[in-house]
Order: C-alpha cells, then sequence, then structure tokens
DNA sequence: TTGAAAGCGCTACCAA
DNA sequence: TTGGTAGCGCTTTCAA
C-alpha cells in the first residue's frame, strides 16, 4: 500500500513551496496566481492528494466536526432530527461524529470521549446531561446545544419546543369537545419532555376545574402505549380521551383500544406529540401536536454557531411552540357515547 | 477562557516527564511504575486534562474513527442499524463519523470528505458507491465495507441478505397457498435490494410455470407504496396477492387497499421485506421477511477489522439469508375469493 | 522505568 | 505572491 500523499509531495511536483499547496487548499484561498494554483491542482489531482484534516485541526485548533448525543436513535421522532441536522452541518462543510447513549447508560460517561475529539461544539438531544458535566464543556470551552432538553442556569444553550403549552392546548382541545374522563399516558418518567407536557396538561385541567383525570405510566415505547393503555381501558372508570406524552405511544395505545373493539373516535379520542410521520398514516390518522422541528434546529445550528464564533456570548433558551394537527383519532363535537 | 491542558501541563504538575504522562495514556500502557503513574492520574484529574485525539491520531496515524455513509436514515430499517453499528464501535472504543448522502445526491461526492477526515474504515449502507470510488478507497489504504450492498469484482468487502431467495421464498409462499394474480412493487429503480429480491420473485414464478405479474413502481416510501398498490388495485385484473420491496412500501400497500374496502388477507394477501417494528403492529401484523440484522452487524464489523488489521486480507462477499415470518397480512390456506 | 528528541502534516506568521 | 519556519500535542524510538 503506498503512503498516504502529503502536501509536500504535491509541492515537489508542482514546483512550488509546501505553503504555497496549503494556501490553495485553505478555505478563503488567498493570494495564489492563477498559475501556480492551477500547477497545484494538476499535481494534487495526479497523486490523488487530499489534504489531512488531522493535521489541519493540529495545527488550526479546529475540527469542523460537532459531537452529537442521541439516545433512543429507532424512536421514530429522532431519524429525522439526526437527518435534518446532518444536512445542515454539510452545508457548513462540517462533520459530525455520532454518540448515542444506550439504554443505562450516561451520558456523562460519553463526555470525556468527546471532549477527546476536540469537537468544535456539542449537541446533545433526548439523552440527559448532568449540570457538572455542561460546566465540564464550558471550562473545556466547547459549546453546548440542547435540543428538546433544557437546564436552567447552566452554561448551555437550548432549544425546546413548548412542551407545557402543547399539553395545554390538547386539554383545552379535549375539554371543548366534550370529553369527560381524561387520562394521561407519561413518557420516561424524569424526562422533562414528559413532565412538561404533563403539567401544560393539568395544568388546563384545574384551570377549568376539571379536577379528576387518570394517568398511567409508559417510557415512549409502542408498547408501553399498548400496555398503558390496556391498563387505563379496563379499568373501572375507562377514560372517553387518552393523551399519549408521544405519538408512538399513542398509536400503540389505538391498536389496543381496537383490540378490545374500543371504537376510534367514537368512544375514545386518542392524542399524540411529535406529528411522526405515521401519525398521518390511514391505519392511525392521529390527532397529534406538530414539532416546527426545522424550526427548532435552525435555532440550534444558529445558536452553536453564534457560540462557536463568540464563546463568550451568553447561553439561550428558545422555546419553540407546536401546532395543533387535528386528524381523526380525536372526536371534535359534543358526546357520542356516555 | 483558560487554554487547554496538555500532556506538558500534567508533566509538570506530576513532576514526571510528557513521555511518561503519555504512557500512562496509552492504550497498553507499558512500563510505568505505580508511584508515577499514581501521580500522573491525579495531576490529570486536577487540571481536568483530556488528551487530544487530534495529536494523538496525527503522531500514530490512526484515528480509531469509522466513517458511515447512510442515506434514507429516516427510513424505518435503518434507524435500528445505525444504533447496533454505534454501540458495536464503541465498544471497541471507535468513534463513527456519520454522513448522509441527501436524495438527489451521489456518495462519491461526499467521498474526498471522508478521506480527508483519515477514517480508519468505511462503512456504507443504503448508498451506492461507485466503483471507482471503491478503488481511490483501496488506493488510500481505507478498508470500506458495504452494508446491504454489494459490488462485485471491486475491492470491498461487503454484507448483504440473500434478497434473491428472500424474493422466492416470498413467490413460493404466496403460491402454496393458492393466489393467482401476484404482483410485485418496487423499490427505487437501481437499487441492488430491489432488483435482486424482484429477481428471486420472477425466477421462483417461473420455475413454477407462472408466466403473468403485475408490477409497479415504488420507491420505498409509505407512500409510494400507497400510489403503487392504488394503481394496482383499480386496474381491471386486480392481484390477489402483493409482494413489496420493503416493509414501509407494504404499510403503504395495505392502507390504501383498506381505503379501498378490500379485505386483508381475505381478498388480498400483502407481504414486506425488512421486518421492522411496525410490522409486528396490531395494525398492520404485516407477512414479512426478516433480515438478520444483528448477524449482519457482527459480520460487517468483523470484516472490517479484519481489513484493518491486514490490509492486504481480500475482500469478502457474505450473504445473510432471512426468515420467513408469518403474520396475518397473507393468508395461508387455498383461495378464498375467486 | 524514565527522559530527550524526532517526527506526524498541516496552518500561519514573517520576510523576501 | 511566494518560501521558510515555528509550532500544534501527541507517539515512539533510542539512550540512559
Amino acid at each position: 500500500m503506498a503512503k498516504r500523499k502529503t502536501s509536500i509531495d504535491v509541492a515537489r511536483r508542482a514546483g512550488v513551496s509546501q505553503s504555497t499547496v496549503s494556501r490553495v487548499f485553505s478555505e478563503n484561498s488567498p493570494n495564489v496566481s492563477a498559475d501556480a494554483r492551477q500547477r497545484v491542482l494538476a499535481a494534487a489531482r495526479d497523486l490523488n492528494y487530499q489534504p489531512s484534516a488531522i493535521a489541519r485541526a493540529m495545527s488550526s485548533q479546529h475540527t469542523r466536526i460537532v459531537g452529537i448525543v442521541m439516545a433512543n436513535i429507532t424512536s421514530p421522532f429522532y431519524p429525522y432530527v439526526l437527518e435534518k441536522f446532518l444536512e445542515r452541518l454539510q452545508e457548513t462543510d462540517r462533520q459530525a461524529l455520532l454518540f448515542t447513549a444506550s439504554a443505562g447508560q450516561n451520558v456523562d460517561d460519553l463526555l470525556p470521549l468527546v471532549l477527546q475529539q476536540r469537537v468544535d461544539a456539542l449537541i446533545v438531544t433526548s439523552a440527559l446531561l448532568s449540570s457538572e458535566m455542561a460546566d465540564q464543556c464550558a471550562q473545556a470551552g466547547t459549546p453546548v446545544v440542547l435540543f428538546n432538553r433544557y437546564i436552567r442556569n447552566a452554561p448551555v444553550s437550548a432549544v425546546c419546543a413548548d412542551n407545557v403549552e402543547g399539553g395545554r392546548k390538547i386539554a383545552d382541545l379535549l375539554l371543548n369537545s366534550g370529553h369527560q374522563r381524561l387520562a394521561y399516558i407519561a413518557g420516561s418518567a424524569r424526562t422533562s419532555t414528559s413532565i412538561d407536557r404533563e403539567q401544560g396538561f393539568t395544568e388546563a385541567l384545574q384551570a377549568r376545574k376539571v379536577e379528576r383525570w387518570q394517568r398511567a405510566q409508559g417510557d415512549y415505547t409502542y408498547e408501553s402505549g399498548y400496555t398503558a393503555a390496556l391498563e387505563l381501558l379496563i379499568g373501572d372508570q375507562p377514560p372517553d380521551a387518552i393523551f399519549c406524552a408521544n405519538d408512538i405511544m399513542a398509536l400503540g395505545a389505538m391498536d389496543c383500544a381496537r383490540k378490545l373493539g374500543i371504537l376510534i373516535p367514537d368512544a375514545l379520542s386518542v392524542v399524540g406529540f411529535d406529528d411522526i410521520p405515521m401519525a398521518a398514516w390511514g391505519a392511525y390518522n392521529l390527532t397529534t401536536i406538530s414539532q416546527e422541528v426545522d424550526t427548532m434546529i435552525d435555532k440550534a445550528i444558529a445558536l452553536m454557531e453564534a457560540k462557536i464564533a463568540d464563546p463568550y456570548s451568553p447561553a439561550v433558551l428558545e422555546f419553540v411552540p407546536g401546532q395543533l394537527k387535528l386528524r381523526g383519532s380525536a372526536r371534535l363535537l359534543g358526546t357520542v357515547f356516555r
């Protein structure tokens, strides 16, 4: 296997100095004569030369690599998020180093690895970052942006759906359309996403003097939605409306209700959160809150770039409201069954 | 912002040489006295020191980074593949640099970027790599493993589901259960996956003297499955069985049939390929071919490691058979309607 | 078991 | 517009 070509090989072949080769391959290719540039590019092509990002990083002190930490890649909402991030990053010649925090694993264990790679910034989504780790990143000079998570009073920016508001909207929707016995299927217990959605939901209920509702615990998976719904629906006060902390659990809940012969939306309304592609599918036609993912990602990238450009800029917390997406899984007008 | 700590800072604080610090942080930490090691680790902790992977790569000439090129991250089969790859890679202290080839984009454009990063190896999945690019990688000394793709006569290893055999199994299944008018909904035209599945399917039909079947074109998306099914089902010879090149199109086809009031599986059998999680859901209960993803990924990683360990080892092509997963979307016994 | 020193392949500064 | 050169922060000989 031939040794890899270096800029010195190219320089020799093009009859210029190594500096000139470097200049030609610099982003803002400054002050190189057309002639020299030509010869360098020709030589590079002949030798199949690719500049080493490693060496570049070594001397320029930045890698143009962004770390992305993501748990639950398989949960249908996140692949889209990931793809969008990658596209945006590639547009600005940045690379993405992807880390996944497996189920039990703490993100904190991953952080040393990330830091060792000298990423220019770190995006953390669907995974929890402790505030000590946030401090460590700040100390290492690595900007952190949380996506759909937030920590208050920590040196990290965050872009987050307005989950409280979303939960509120759904409570109002269900109450306005005459539902009487509401229930919430929660996502994994300590996630701010589930907590906030529940908080908005219950606040709105209390604001309208509804004092009783049911609750079941899920973990954001289809299966957990199914099981939680089963628990609620075979109880002696089965709900006539279920709000699920995410779409995928809502789909599980719908399939469970159907299995029990419960008509949707006639006898039971089901509402989700996220608006994943499957929510629009014929088999479900799920009423949900659509997250403005593209907007959120744009904002996240902007916050990241700002922080890279000026490390002293303050952390920013942005909430992006979602939109109610009315489909067929929740009935709209009055009560049908009692 | 304080400057990043280096091994020299640690050495100074620990009262040892920089070499010793390096040795302590080396994988196979050789020949360092317990005392020195202690002091180094203590100093490193105090200073919050993280060795630079960049500098390490610079002098050791390997990055422990694996590039992964993946198109269609959002297609439900691939997030699982991605997650598994990440887990396996992280187990061996490797990092993953993820590249996505957006719809129209050719993978070949991405390759220079990948090569510049000096990845130790490259895994390409759900994306097409030209054989010229394969040669370039070989020349650059970067091992390439294709996942669910293959190129013959190129210096790249590949692990691939046995798609021909899968198509054959499905044809046999449908014929054995008395279906008369078969149809195939293809995936994107030039993908070997779709071509091979179709080939196995039609070969089996011909082997059993079935001369006529229908065909519609899809592109692996839910919507395209829906549309293709619609085209077939409103024709004047609607099929009584449809084999779709992947599960997600099969789900679209099922929703389409239901919309048309066609009973599944009584009047129409639908079969997919992949066995994505949704195939098992109550709303679909899809008969399909399950890919042995974990096995495939283990093999891919093994091929990759072998090639990294010995760059002169030959390229290997492995096919992994899938398993028929009988569920409820295809009827099994005799003909029901005619 | 330790330390000194020579790279690894670039960028960026300074001089010409 | 060019070339020379000093790092960047490690790993890896080689000597001690």
